[in-house]
Parts: C-alpha cells; sequence; structure tokens
RNA sequence: GCGCCCGUAGCUCAGCUGGAUAGAGCAUCGGCCUUCUAAGCCGGCGGUCGCAGGUUCGAGUCCUGCCGGGCGCGCCA
C-alpha cells in the first residue's frame, strides 16, 4: 500500500512538472509516512512541504495541486491536506477486508520479501574467546545477531552466521596451563596456583576430564614444574611474567606434542560447551571459523607480504607497523611483534580479508561496544588492501548489567565470578531471555532485571505479547467445544462483515507487519519488531475485550475468527524471529 | 587530554533518520470478571526532550560550545 502511495505521488509530480509548475526531479525522494495520529489517516506525505520553497509558493497550496493530479486508485478512500501541508491518505476500507485471508493464506510467509534479492550476506557475532562458558554479556550479542540474522533472511538476503574462534591467542595458553595446574593437583601434586590463572570450577572438570582419559600421562613433579620460575603476583613478582614462565615451562617439561594435545583438548571441551550452550538458547551458526586455521595456511603471513608489497608497512622497534593513520586510525599498527608473532589484528586483517574473498557482498560483525576503538583499523587494512570498507557494517552492542533486588551484580571473568549465559537461563527461562535482550536499542545500555524477567506478571512484557497468542489458541479450542467450525476458508468471504472499530484497527495493525520487518533488518533494529509485537496484543487484547468472537451468526463468526487467526500468525511469525516461543497455553 | 556512544515523565525506554498536539511500559490513583484465559481491558496523574547558542517554513532529531554518565586509547584478545 505505501508503495502504492508512492507511485501516485510521483506521477503527480511528474504531472506538476509537466505543467511547468515544478521542476522535473527524477531522483527526488519522496517521504510516505504512517500517520501518527488515526485522524491523519493511514498515510500521510509532507512533499507539499519540502517542495514548497523551490516551487515559491505556498505549502498548502502546493499539496492541492498534487492531490489535484493524483490519479484514481482503488486503494485510496480519501485524500485531504492537513496542517501546515501534509497530504493524508485514507486506505478504502476494502483494502483492508481482504487482507485477513492474504495472512491467513501467506501463513508463515506473512512479513517476508524478496527485498534482499538474495544478496549473499555473513553475520559473525558472539565470537567470545573460548577461555571459559559464556556469560551474560556475550548473551545479548548472541541474542542481538542471531535475531539480525532472522531478519536479514526474512527479507530475503541469503544469510550465514559465523563465530570465530579465537584460538591461537595467549589466553588460550594461559588456559590450557591453568587446567594443566589444575590437571596435576589431582595427580596430588602440591603447588599454589597462579595468580594469573583461570580459576573457575570448569577448568578443575576440564582437568579431571583429562585425568580421566589420560591417566598421568602428563603429570610432572611440582619441584620441576617450578623450579626457578619467577615470583608470582603475591610474592611481590609481575603476575604476566609468571603466567608467562608458567607456559614455557609447561611447553618444556610436557614436549611440543603433549602440550598440544591439552591445548586442543580444553579448547574442544570450551567450544562444545559454548556451541551446546548456545543450541540450548536457540542460536545455531552455519560455520565455526579457526583463528589458528588462518595461520596454518599461511593466510596471515600472506596478507602481511600483501600489505608490504604495497608499501604499507614498516619497521620500528624491532616490531612490524602497519601505517593506519594513513586511512584515519588514530595510531599506526603493529603486525608483527618483536618476538617474531602476529598480532592478533594481523590475524583479523587476514580474517576479514577471507571474508570478502569468500563471495559476501555484505558482512557484519557484531562486537562488543569496548571494541568500538578497533573498527578504523580494520576499516584501514580492508582500504589498504584495495577492499571495499563499506562491504563491512560492524554493529556495536553495548553491555548488559544484571540487577537482582535493585542491586547491579558484579561480574568479572577472570576470578570466575560471572553469571553463565547457562545461569541466566535456567534463572529467567529462555524466552524472557531472548525477548528483554533485544527489546532495547543495542547501543544502549541495558539494564537486564532479573526478578523482573522472572516475574510471571503483567510487569513482564514477554508473556504480554505470548498471552496475546495463547488467548486465541484458546478461542480456538473454544470454536471447537461449542460445537462450531473453521477453516481458514471460511474467512475468505466473508471479510466484509468486520466494520467495527477495533478490528479496523487491528487489521491496519496487521498491515503494517511487512514494514516493520523490513525497517528493523535493514536498520538491524530488532527492537522495533519487539515494540511492534508489543502494540499488536494491546491491539489484540483491546479487542478481545470489547467483542465477542464466538457469535451464533456464522459469517461474523467466520469472519472473526479469520481475524485472530491472522494475529495469531503475525504474532507467532514476530516471535519467532526474535527466537522467543508461541505458546498456545500459559 | 583525545576519540566513540549516551542524556526524553518518579523508574526503564520508544520516537519511523528534519514534520502535525513528544509517546509506551512499570509505579501511582480510579473503574471493569454469571460471557471466548483478569498474565487482560478502560480512564486519570505525570515533560524546560541535560544547558546555551546556531542552521530553516519547521529541531527531541542536524551543527558548535559547555555540563553530566559509559566505553576505548597495549608489541592483550
Amino acid at each position: 500500500m505505501k508503495a502504492e502511495i508512492h507511485a501516485l505521488l510521483q506521477q503527480a509530480l511528474e504531472a506538476l512538472a509537466n505543467d511547468g509548475i515544478l521542476e522535473a526531479n527524477a531522483e527526488l525522494n519522496i517521504p510516505v509516512e504512517r500517520g501518527r495520529d488515526d485522524s491523519h489517516g493511514d498515510f500521510a506525505s509532507p512533499i507539499a512541504l519540502a517542495l514548497a520553497r523551490s516551487a515559491r509558493c505556498n505549502p498548502r497550496q502546493l499539496a492541492e495541486q498534487i492531490v489535484e493530479r493524483l490519479p484514481s486508485s482503488s486503494v485510496i478512500g480519501k485524500t485531504e491536506i492537513a496542517g501546515p501541508g501534509f497530504i493524508n491518505f485514507t486506505i478504502q476500507n476494502g483494502a483492508y477486508q481482504s487482507l485477513a485471508s492474504e495472512i491467513l493464506q501467506a501463513d508463515t510467509r506473512y512479513g517476508t520479501s524478496t527485498l534482499g534479492e538474495k544478496q549473499r550476506i555473513q553475520v559473525e557475532f558472539v565470537s567470545a574467546n573460548p577461555t571459559g562458558p559464556l556469560h551474560v554479556g556475550h548473551g545479548r550479542g548472541a541474542a542481538y545477531g542471531a535475531v539480525v540474522a532472522n531478519l536479514l533472511r526474512a527479507t530475503g538476503h541469503e544469510v550465514e552466521s559465523e563465530y570465530y574462534v579465537n584460538d591461537a591467542g595467549r589466553q588460550m595458553d594461559i588456559l590450557a596451563a591453568s587446567v594443566w595446574l589444575r590437571y596435576l593437583q589431582r595427580c596430588s601434586e602440591t603447588l599454589t596456583f597462579p595468580a594469573n590463572g583461570y580459576r573457575g570450577a570448569y577448568i578443575q572438570t576440564i582437568a579431571d576430564e583429562l585425568h580421566n582419559q589420560h591417566g598421568e600421562a602428563f603429570r610432572q613433579p611440582a619441584k620441576r614444574v617450578l623450579k626457578d620460575l619467577p615470583a608470582d603476583e603475591p610474592d611481590g613478582g609481575d603476575k604476566e611474567t609468571y603466567i608467562d614462565s608458567v607456559i614455557e615451562r609447561a611447553r618444556k617439561l610436557l614436549g611440543e606434542r603433549s602440550y598440544r594435545l591439552i591445548h586442543g583438548y580444553v579448547l574442544a571441551a570450551l567450544v562444545e560447551e559454548i556451541r551446546d550452550d548456545l543450541l540450548d538458547f536457540g542460536i545455531g551458526f552455519e560455520q565455526w571459523y579457526s583463528e589458528r586455521s588462518l595461520m596454518d595456511s599461511g593466510a596471515v603471513t600472506t596478507v602481511i607480504e600483501r600489505l608490504r608489497d604495497a608499501g604499507h608497512l614498516y619497521e620500528r622497534e624491532g616490531a612490524l607497523w602497519f601505517r593506519s593513520t594513513e586511512f584515519d586510525d588514530e595510531k599506526d599498527r603493529v603486525v608483527v611483534r618483536e618476538n617474531g608473532q602476529t598480532t592478533y589484528f594481523a590475524s583479523d586483517i587476514a580474517y576479514h580479508l577471507d571474508k570478502f574473498e569468500r563471495g559476501f557482498t555484505r558482512v557484519i560483525d557484531v562486537w562488543g561496544a569496548d571494541h568500538h576503538g578497533y573498527v578504523p583499523r580494520v576499516r584501514a587494512a580492508l582500504q589498504a588492501l584495495q577492499a571495499d570498507p563499506d562491504r563491512l557494517d560492524v554493529l556495536l552492542v553495548q553491555f548488559a548489567n544484571l540487577y537482582r533486588g535493585g542491586e547491579k551484580v558484579p561480574m568479572s571473568t577472570r576470578s570466575g565470578e560471572f553469571v553463565t549465559l547457562r545461569q541466566l537461563r535456567e534463572d529467567v527461562g529462555r524466552d524472557a531471555a531472548r525477548f528483554f535482550y533485544v527489546m532495547r536499542k543495542s547501543d544502549q545500555h541495558l539494564d537486564f532485571d532479573l526478578d523482573l524477567a522472572k516475574a510471571e506478571s503483567n510487569e513482564n512484557p514477554v508473556y504480554y505479547i505470548q498471552y496475546a497468542h495463547a488467548r486465541i489458541a484458546s478461542v480456538m479450542r473454544q470454536t471447537k467445544e461449542k460445537g462450531f467450525r473453521w477453516q481458514s476458508a471460511d474467512s475468505f468471504d466473508v471479510t466484509g462483515e468486520l466494520v467495527e472499530d477495533h478490528e479496523l484497527v487491528l487489521l491496519r495493525r496487521l498491515s503494517r507487519y511487512p514494514e516493520v520487518v523490513e525497517a528493523a533488518a535493514l536498520s538491524y533494529e530488532p527492537h522495533q519488531l519487539a515494540y511492534y509485537l508489543r502494540e499488536l496484543a494491546n491491539d489484540f487484547h483491546t479487542y478481545y475485550n470489547a467483542h465477542i468472537f464466538l457469535v451464533d451468526a456464522a459469517p461474523l463468526r467466520n469472519a472473526r475468527l479469520g481475524l485472530i487467526n491472522a494475529t495469531r500468525i503475525v504474532l507467532r511469525n514476530g516471535l519467532t524471529l526474535l527466537g522467543v516461543s508461541a505458546p498456545d497455553t500459559m
């Protein structure tokens, strides 16, 4: 309908141009909006306001001239000029009458579109370091990324979701060493745990499993492990230096093969846990991409060579630097360290180049907002490699703070003090967690009120929407019990029955759904859909309270059942996109 | 200090990218169950859109400067 009005206005403006009243302007963007207020009709365009100046006449007069030249249409019931020069359009009732049956026929397809024209888009999200279970901070990125991917799919994009596994860095070494030390303790060796080691209970669990599978194959006497190590932090030393020397000692005593085995074992255990966590959260990935594979394949060194050949690298203080300042970064960045190791950034350049080379028309990264300073250097690298940085969209997600009993819940990964995603799910349930995560704009801090999410009351917005769905399912059960029969085709020919204000409001709302999905997808803003569903549920509840659906007159009854089933479909489709279930009973 | 994000009702937040009288939920106050689920509905109260300038027919929205909050500024990832 919006497109129809757009086309009508376009024709009217062309006619005005032919009459010499307006200058012809093919590229003119004609705004068509939903009216904010019902008294403003269904759609409105401020086009006359926008053009008044160049046409040298007052907006209302111009609006009149536009309206005079509007071609006739079966969709438009009424046009009127209001306020300073808005053109308001009211859609003919008939145009809405067929909507319910259209939705019933389209069913799961209602709201989907071919807007994306099969563009291939990659959405990379979560990508948390596999150094422990996912916590609630990761949960938001997970929920957000998954819904963005869903929205893009619904609008006809070909989407591939991916998790980038940081399995090559120092953190992984610290992790492997931590597990090994716990394993040694399990073997009854006595040693104090490093200040900078990973302390979570899951470390001990993995160490125990390692012990079960491999016995004491990796046991070394504590004395040899600790011999001549520098002082740890509690003894006045530096914890970073200490942990590095522990890692070095582990490599030496175990030998590269055994060390790799433990490293790989720990990695696999954690990745598996993360994957299971996400699956239980309703999120699956098409691709798990290993950072180490980029190193093993030589992709990282290749990309460094390419940068060097293009003259973007230089040496300073023993390290190799990328001159990212040439591409608007704040400072140059190291790609190869003094010790010869490539940096995480070097991997990331290779990774992003690889994404582009895999043929995606667009690449989306969902990152925690604390990484925002990282964006310019990645774009800089892409530019330096002659790749178009505009094909990369980095979506930043602010942190979520948990509140319990009005108090902020403190969190820190290293200390092992954090609420895991699993705990959150067990605490408030998957639906509430998924909904709460995406109901705020992603660049807004999220105050996640655990008590509220758990509340089985009207304070909880998730239940409000689900309840509307359950109510409709209940009405359908009642329909059967009362001996009425209904199938969707029964509602196709009787839609002229829907004349109540509440019904028209609901129909109007349902007609907006595809626009909402489209807007939410293109702006990567799931919260728009969340708000829409709340409003739709509200319209339904109001209707429910105002009218009985199961009346004796079959045509009216069938029309109403058609309408509420259309509502059920939209509620379900929308909730599904958000990763929230649509229950039949509550 | 520099960079990015944010500041809208008592609280948590929308505001369709510059349009009409700034909207929801929660809280609070009042009303509605012999009828399809009251996890619901209807109504009331509640605002200097952080402050001050500027741009224009029009600014919560864009620009500048302050004030206040968050994050970032590693040869960590």
